[in-house]
RNA sequence: GGCGGCGUACCCAAGUGGCUAAGGGGGCGGUCUGCAAAACCGCUAUUCUCCGGUUCGAAUCCGGACGCCGCCUCCA
């Protein structure tokens, strides 16, 4: 298996620390408001990941972070006049909640800054001890990134060349270094601080995720995710900070960073305006359809929607050029859902069920080897989505056959390809319960169709075919009432 | 200005030196159908932004040009 590891910009071959367990760490969220498409996108990726690897028979340890203490939430509860804790907590399980219904599979753990405020402090005096940090006058304590030599060298960024962006930065008085970062900021009036040795305080913005990242996963863990916007400055600032205090390189043995979403070009962000929140996605288009959207592209490459019409708010311009872009993906969903369907009910119908069994073929087995190589090469998933829409056109060529003659051979075959379809469209994270529901929810106006079809028999004085309509629905349970002011339905008990 | 990425058909998008440049969507033609839908078959890139170079061989490697994007202390 081959990825692509940020730190050396090169495909390599994926060795885990210890055979056979993955240890994962995802840079989360930041609870100040709700989870736009971007997010999910990220969320996405490296739920794809672990559950491929855990489909190849990996251990994987799923770590990811709550940075429930920012200046962003200290902003924004400001602005909604509630406490900052209340705002994370809200926004933490909204988050939690969206992911959910995009079908990601939670993580083993999410470590909230705010429980972790003792292994932080330990992690910044372990720092201060070793020469790495040091303490100002205000009781706030910066990394001394002059003092960690590899400092850089993730992001490939020179600190003590004085580009345009670091000149403009404003010199802090207290830093000894312009590209000194905050590990711990003492607090101004009115923010949330914890009693610590230098200061009533809180954490700087990366600490977290050397600490929380050290304490479920321990230096040299597996792979470290986030998106690319991250690179610089947290991962690089987090990435000196982890390795400075436990001596060990790597700490991170593949960093492995997603594509972001773009409208038009422009990254998709809070600032901008130009985001669809997570609900309204699943309003516009169910779960398996994002996915399909996302999975087509593969992971490091940014995701761009796009319209020529520019007119209107950001919002409504992000949401025409979602909707452009959709279009494939729900085709290609419904070209899967159609065949698998129409599986189900062959074998269903034929009384083979097929289920739980998976007759394994020739053309299975090497849709599944084909399937693994493209996923083995730094998760491919577009090449891989087209293996199995390979599946999926051999597929619907022996339907049709099970169609013309029920033959057991034939529908062992149909039975074996639907197995495989399911399984590894399972390892990308679709689902197929989601059809089911879906036609659950579609009865009732069903039968208000049925009804009104009874209604125009009715007025054409076709009685027969009325009064069909009523004896089917009948023997369904679906009992009709005739009142002077329509039709109304119930089901019998 | 620095670092990184991208440019492949009408759209999206794989491709990591050598079988006919995957796959999805769309369009067109056909089979099937009472009509549709779905499905199947065929067509839709002699060429990968452009110009050089390396090589028996380049979308792929190297150099250059052009265009787009991200990061450069809020960001998934």
């Amino acid at each position: 298996m081959k990825v692509y590891n940020t730190y050396t910009k090169r495909l390599e071959d994926f060795t885990p620390r210890e055979a056979g367990k993955v240890s994962m760490y995802v840079c989360g969220m930041t609870p100040y408001d709700s989870m736009h498409l971007g997010h999910a996108r990220a969320f996405l990726v490296y739920d794809m990941m672990r559950r491929y690897l855990e489909w190849r028979g990996f251990e994987v340890t799923h770590i990811q972070n709550v940075t429930d203490v920012d200046d962003k939430i200290i902003r924004r509860a400001h602005e909604l006049g509630v406490s900052p804790c209340a705002l994370a907590e809200r926004f933490t399980a909204e988050s939690l909640e969206d992911c959910d219904a995009l079908g990601i599979v939670r993580a083993h753990h999410y470590p909230r800054v705010t429980e972790h405020i003792p292994e932080i402090i330990d992690l910044i005096q372990r720092l201060l001890d070793k020469g790495f940090a040091y303490v100002t006058p205000s009781g706030s304590v910066y990394f001394r990134v002059r003092a960690f030599d590899r400092y850089g060298q993730l992001s490939g960024r020179d600190v003590e060349d004085l580009t345009d962006a670091q000149a403009r930065i404003e010199a802090d008085p207290e830093k000894e270094f312009r590209g000194d970062f905050a590990l711990w900021k003492a607090a101004k009036p009115g923010e949330p601080a914890w009693d610590s040795p230098w200061s009533q305080g809180r954490p700087g913005w990366h600490i977290e995720c050397s600490a929380m990242s050290t304490k479920y996963l321990g230096a040299g863990f597996d792979i470290h995710g986030g998106a690319i916007e991250l690179l610089f400055p947290h991962h690089e600032n987090e990435l000196a900070q982890t390795e400075a205090a436990a001596d060990v390189h790597p700490c991170i043995r593949y960093w492995l960073h997603c594509g972001i979403v773009t409208i038009n070009g422009q990254k998709m962000s809070k600032s901008l305006g130009n985001f669809l929140t997570v609900k309204e996605a699943l309003a516009i288009a169910p779960r398996n359809v994002w996915r399909m959207l996302l999975m087509m592209t593969d992971y490091r490459t940014p995701v761009d929607f796009s319209t020529p019409d520019r007119t209107g708010s950001p919002q409504e311009i992000a949401r025409r050029a979602v909707m452009a872009k959709l279009v494939p993906a729900r085709s290609a969903w419904e070209r899967v859902q159609i065949a698998v369907q129409r599986a189900d009910e062959l074998i269903r119908e034929t009384g083979k069920s097929g289920n739980g069994e998976t007759v394994n073929t020739p053309l299975t087995q090497a849709v599944r080897q084909r399937f693994i190589e493209a996923m083995d090469n730094d998760f491919g998933t577009p090449a891989a989505l087209a293996v199995v829409f390979d599946l999926i056109g051999e597929m619907n060529k022996v339907i049709a056959q099970v169609e013309e003659r029920r033959d057991d051979t034939l529908l062992a075959a149909l039975a074996g390809a639907r197995a495989t379809v399911k399984e590894l469209l399972g390892v990308l994270g679709f689902s197929f319960e989601e059809a089911v529901t879906r036609r659950a929810d579609l009865a009732p106006q069903l039968i208000d169709l049925l009804i009104r079809v009874r209604q125009r028999a009715r007025q054409e004085k076709q009685y027969a075919l009325a009064d069909y309509v009523r004896s089917e629905l009948a023997a369904l349970g679906v009992v009709l009432e005739d009142r002077k002011d329509g039709t109304t339905w119930r089901q019998k008990t």
